[in-house]
DNA sequence: CAATGAAATAAGTCCGTGCTTATGTATCTG
DNA sequence: CAGATACATAAGCACGGACTTATTTCATTG
């Protein structure tokens, strides 16, 4: 659960796509490679890297392994852009209008 | 200036280490070079790869480049983050007091 | 206008990684 | 227990990218 495993793990399109949508809700592998064209196997390996990463976590149900997104990834993202906040004062009035948004 | 890019510049571990000290103050190619055992050309690249991205920018003087961090590629990082912050809401608290502390 | 020095580009090599097919493991069901 | 289904692991291939050395571009300075 690096930064390093983190930013590798967002590099790829793909996974990208497949945390975007665990982030919509959880869904097990073989519902993730719905309209994604690749194996099944290669759904198997993005999903143990983005688990490594702690971006994504599973939870078998029977035959099916469900996944759901791991705050711990995205806190730790967030850890590592916070020490870089410095550089974006003009934008913090609008990162404080969207926590407000979201308390509600 | 896609998070395609952005990510990728990210991903590589010599690349963060250039960006993190550009954080601390902008610098120009060589004395980014120093402490690091990588080429010149190495270097200039990684620089193209962080500019690309929108993570960097650079001010020429003279001979020298001077690079510093550009406040739009963190600007894109956190505007990507924040669309999945439902999930950490246990840390939400911690995110405003830094902003709190930050208007300071 | 040489000569020097900083940085970018060119070209080529090597390794990591994302993919594939094939096979193994685990769980449910008849 | 045999078969089917969901997923993981193994093994191998092919491409991208991070490096290198060599060369070019650009600005300064004698």
């Amino acid at each position: 659960m690096t930064h390093d495993q983190i930013f590798k793990a967002l590099a790829d399109p793909t996974r990208r796509t497949i945390f975007e949508r665990l982030a919509t809700s959880g869904h097990n592998a073989s519902e993730l490679r719905e309209g994604l064209s690749i194996s099944q196997p290669a759904m198997s390996q993005h999903l143990a890297v983005l688990r490594a990463a702690g971006l994504v976590r599973e939870q078998r149900q029977g035959r099916f392994v469900n996944y759901e997104v791991d705050p711990d990834g995205l806190a730790s993202i967030g850890e590592w852009l916070a020490k870089y906040r410095a550089y974006w004062p003009a934008r913090i009035d609008d990162l404080k209008t969207l926590l407000k948004d979201m308390d509600q």
